[in-house]
DNA sequence: TCTGGGGTCCTAGGACCC
DNA sequence: TCTGGGGTCCTAGGACCC
């Protein structure tokens, strides 16, 4: 069995672009009073840190330390917490990517706060110069710092832009065989993009301590005892590109889960969550153009609590796949009777719709299914769905939802250091004096 | 008291087919 | 005596990412 598994292509040149400390880089750009101060952003329920300035990394604050364990640092180095603001990074983001696309249009939108630009058909007489334009273009019109790494494959730019990082350089370019070959050397195995928690004990037994040592495998021995991403990964580190820039493509999956302020046991409170659920479901993707076949739903406790953990799970397929919130709303209640079982002390829910489909694909339906006239098959419920979305965007979320997600729920996040959403609500827009 | 949320890709194994 | 072999499709679970 033989196949392709890269596009070999010497040429091919990539600019890992990646904004600092996103969340909290986001958070100064509307108070200033925040820089030069250890931040943290924390993640839904205020529970850890999913984003730390500089100053609080120097602390000793892992990614992900749960708020309890350092919150004896706050008060004696003036520790700036916030709740996450998604609706602002969110929206910034997009204004960064949208940036970003005028000096190319080969665009790869990786993550929130991460892109890689195809940079190998495009004429640069200077990199760094190329680099520093890109860096003063989004501070200037986003006000978010970046950081650049540019080199032949995909992951060892994602190497080069670590490395400016460590160096506190702006960009990092690494294309002589020397530069390559130092920066592997200082990079921890660990830290090499596509080795993580398993990996790295399992590697570590075999004598390869740091991305050099890896880089001088064979790829076929890769490819015995890490798979084909493992095969991938040598080639990547040895300067021969594997993974191209993709397409956008529809999204596969789309799920949405939070983790409850308190601890909720009644069914019917879980069942307002799971409504509110489907609800940012339906209007995602309807945005997004697609339509769901089928939605699994699931109820879990505490993994912390000392308790033995439960994770009920419910699936419902539908008829025809919807994106219509009413259908969506309904299916799920159905598939959490599936997964609640009474007696427990439940701290997340969540659904998760898989296999998406666009809007409007043929889809044959079911068999037993009746051709009857609904609101669905007259185009009433898009009617409906889009009035209720645009009156939603228009005035806020929520101006308008289903009763089923409770008037005064219960299952509500805690955040109680939430910033303004000062680019996406009105109310909520800064205010010069 | 207090431990996030949302994705993708790959693989192994089972069911099924001829 | 001797009990195939090759293929596809689907799914669950694992591993990774930010």
């Amino acid at each position: 069995m033989s196949f392709t598994v890269c596009a070999i292509n010497t040429q091919s040149l990539f600019a890992l672009i990646d904004g600092n400390n996103f969340f909290v880089s986001c958070e100064r750009v509307f108070n200033p009073s925040l820089n030069n101060k250890p931040v943290i952003v924390l993640s839904s329920n205020d529970g850890c840190a999913i984003a730390r300035s500089n100053e609080a990394k120097a602390l000793g604050i892992a990614m992900g330390a749960p708020l309890h364990t350092f919150s004896h640092l706050i008060k004696p180095h003036d520790i700036k917490t916030l709740s996450c603001n998604f609706e602002l990074y969110g929206d910034l983001s997009n204004r960064m990517m949208h940036i970003l696309q005028n000096f190319t249009p080969d665009v790869d939108i990786y993550s929130i706060d991460e892109a890689f630009l195809d940079i190998s058909r495009l004429h640069v007489s200077g990199y760094s110069l190329f680099s520093q334009s890109i860096y003063d273009t989004v501070l200037k019109h986003i006000g978010i710092p970046i950081t650049i790494g540019i080199a032949t494959t995909k992951t060892l730019a994602k190497i080069a832009n670590r490395t400016a990082k460590k160096q506190q350089k702006t960009h990092v370019m690494m294309r002589t065989q020397d530069e390559i070959t130092h920066a592997l050397q200082s990079t921890d195995l660990s830290s090499v993009w596509g080795i993580g928690r398993a990996l790295t004990p399992k590697l570590k037994k075999l004598g390869i301590y740091t991305a050099y040592d890896l880089s001088i495998k064979d790829p076929m021995w890769a490819r015995k005892v890490m798979g084909l991403s493992g095969e991938r990964l040598v080639r990547e580190l040895q300067g021969i590109s594997c993974y191209e820039n993709k397409e956008e493509v529809d999204k596969k999956s789309i799920q949405v889960t939070r983790s409850f302020g308190v601890r909720l046991q009644e069914f019917n409170d879980i069942a307002e969550a799971i409504s509110a659920h489907a609800t940012r479901l339906g209007e995602q993707l309807r945005r997004q153009k697609l339509v769901t076949p089928t939605l699994s739903v699931f109820c879990r406790t505490s993994l912390y609590s000392g308790s033995t953990p439960y994770n009920g799970i419910g699936i419902i397929a539908f008829d025809t796949p919807t994106n219509d919130t009413a259908t969506l709303i309904k299916g799920a209640l159905h598939a959490l009777r599936q997964a609640f079982q009474s007696g427990h002390l439940y701290q997340s829910a969540g659904i998760h719709a898989l296999d998406l489909i666009a809007e409007g694909t043929f889809k044959q339906k079911s068999l037993f299914s009746l051709p009857k006239k609904t609101s669905e098959t007259t185009g009433q419920t898009k009617k409906l769905n889009q009035a209720i979305d645009m009156i939603n965007q228009r005035h806020g979320k929520n101006t308008l939802f289903w009763a089923s997600s409770g008037i005064n729920p219960r299952y509500h996040v805690r955040q109680s250091h939430r910033s303004p959403r000062y680019t996406t609500r009105w109310d909520e827009i800064p205010v010069v004096r």
